[in-house]
DNA sequence: ATTTATTACGCAACCGATTGCATTAATTTA
DNA sequence: TAAATTAATGCAATCGGTTGCGTAATAAAT
């Protein structure tokens, strides 16, 4: 009883040919209105739905986004994907999201994976530690759209959305020193990673305008910024011969566990410790005391990615080849590196 | 240079038929060894990739499982998300997400679209209001499994994920009760949600254990649960005749915001207010006090929910055809309903 | 050695569209 | 009115696999 309408069975009861009908259906030019209509209306009568696979297969493409993340459930990377779906569903095109679980062996399996199945484009933010970019290389041999987000890697022919980390972590980095901090320390993730080493270029910049000196191993410390590992980072803070005083830390959700940390071994913050986070999560608003932070525009870089693929896959606005989009970031002034001590 | 190889190609240099290429490929029992080793290595050396396209079009399935959440950038639908994926990844299926912003409207649509794309099966948790499930009846008709999770509703042989809200809302409730609160509120969403109403009833079933009355004007609220609505939360507490001492709040992550504001308003917590949230987002142990919830297994739920729709869709373990899994929850007792003042 | 099972493989239809090209019908132009 | 355009449609190949059924080749049974 739920048979599937085809074109050939509405051709058959038009008496009009397949062909006909496909390019009805498609309001091709060379076709009268008055078919048209006949034929639209018997396809609303009968219940057609047009068979995306068969399409898919002739046209040799499946109007299909895959997207490549670190970890769905990070805040961050929600968001940015709830901006992407909004643009890619308005755009009529479905997304394929995987996760690479920080792992560049999985990433490979997915990027493989997607390019299997066809996706029309591919979006990806780098897993922590991907060194070797060659299961991108499919797609640009075959002029795939590729697109990095936040994470990115400079590939030829590839766009990239970003933010200015190294100047973000500049102002982060000035405004602790502003405040009067003295010993700085910066806590960052891997520094193959774009994001971390920026930011840490950005925080040597600070020092270097300031006159201070930095020595790679009591002013940076590397983390895989994962809960588990805060007390390490309390261990190593509190060997140093220079007590810190102002720390930036390349993401709010650590940031915020070290902060408990440092509350439990009875720092005051910011009186003792000043600190600076990144990202603008919700948390950061929310913790006491509440986080200094550089606010990330995740939503609109989703945003912005996915029109960016979209304008790609049509063709319309034909962008320079390889472009990248860098979003406003803003330094949010919030408690934890305020001088009153309240 | 990079053109397609297909089994054509394969059977014309291996001077066998496309069929047997293609069984070859499938590991299919009537081939022999030999011919199947000779195919693969051909096929490895040419460097044969299967075109999902024909495949998805001769087998009619996709290989493919839909999601609709009701947002992506929550702490909780990602980690439910990530479970998911994990399973439908190691099970070969990709999954396309969509989210319905909370709105049936764009819940129905995406439904649509999802069937229409070919999904071989569907996961949903509802929109904030979806209080009509027409936009699931296509999937329902053609036995396509269609499996809820967290927000739920019973409809014909489909799968739930759930957790026993009415309970762990009266745990929550006696939680406090047993505490010495006096004055309970329990502040929720939507109650056509099983979530709320559930823990509605839980709530209600807590006093009534302990003979004290419910008046669902004073003792309930339902809100939105966002941040912008923390405010008339607040004012509705103040207006109240009986001062709450007891607050239980359906979500972590509100109750966080509630007590951001009621800090603000100079309450002490838990000393004036106990608070119980729900879910035990990282959040709740981030804030102070830190927050006694109830511990809500999101990663657990997408890992079941994956597994449950891979089964249905092998045949493999028949479940029962509509079953519901109720996975275990947990009250964590945390600073927001201590008696102790520290 | 002949018949009977088995095993291995080929044939060709099928999945449901799309699309270049040929053809017919309708309109203009000469 | 015949010839030349133009508009509307049909034909059939194509996309790249899958699969039921038939047959040839090989092995086992008599």
């Amino acid at each position: 009883m739920d048979k599937r309408i085809t074109i050939y069975d509405l051709a058959k009861k038009l008496g009009v040919s397949a062909g006909t009908v496909s390019r009805s259906l498609n309001d091709h030019p060379s076709i009268s209105m008055k078919t048209k209509e006949r034929v639209i209306s018997m396809a609303n009568e009968l219940g057609y739905k047009t068979n995306k696979f068969a399409v898919n297969l002739s046209k040799q493409k499946s109007n299909t986004i895959g997207v490549i993340v670190p970890k769905l459930n990070s805040i961050f990377m929600s968001t940015v994907l709830a901006g992407i779906e909004k643009i890619a569903n308005e755009a009529g095109y479905n997304l394929i999201i995987s996760q690479s679980l920080e792992s560049m062996e999985k990433e490979k399996i997915n990027a493989k994976t997607l390019y299997d199945s066809g996706v029309d484009a591919l979006l990806v933010s780098l897993a922590y530690d991907t060194s070797n970019f060659d299961h991108f290389a499919h797609y640009i041999r075959n002029k795939i759209p590729l697109i990095f987000i936040d994470r990115v890697t400079n590939l030829p022919n590839c766009s990239t959305i970003i933010i200015n980390n190294r100047l973000a972590g500049f102002e982060a980095t000035e405004h602790l020193l502003a405040h009067g901090c003295k010993n700085l320390l910066y806590v960052g993730g891997n520094l193959k990673r774009n994001v971390y080493l920026d930011r840490l270029q950005g925080f040597k910049d600070a020092l270097e305008k300031h006159q201070l000196d930095f020595d790679k191993t009591t002013h940076c410390l590397v983390s895989d910024l994962k809960p588990d590992d805060v007390d390490s980072v309390i261990r190593y803070m509190e060997n140093l011969e220079n007590p810190v005083d102002g720390l930036f830390v390349a993401s709010d959700n650590f940031a915020a566990h070290i902060i408990k940390a440092l509350k439990k071994e009875n720092y005051k913050i910011p009186h003792d410790i000043k600190i600076v986070g990144f990202n603008n999560d919700p948390i950061s608003d929310l913790i006491t005391p509440t986080l200094t932070t550089i606010n990330y525009p995740g939503y609109e870089m989703g945003i912005l990615a996915g029109q960016s693929v979209i304008s790609q896959l049509n063709g319309s606005i034909n962008l320079q080849p390889a472009n990248s989009i860098t979003l406003r970031h803003k330094l949010i002034v919030r408690e934890s590196t305020l001088n009153i001590f309240f």
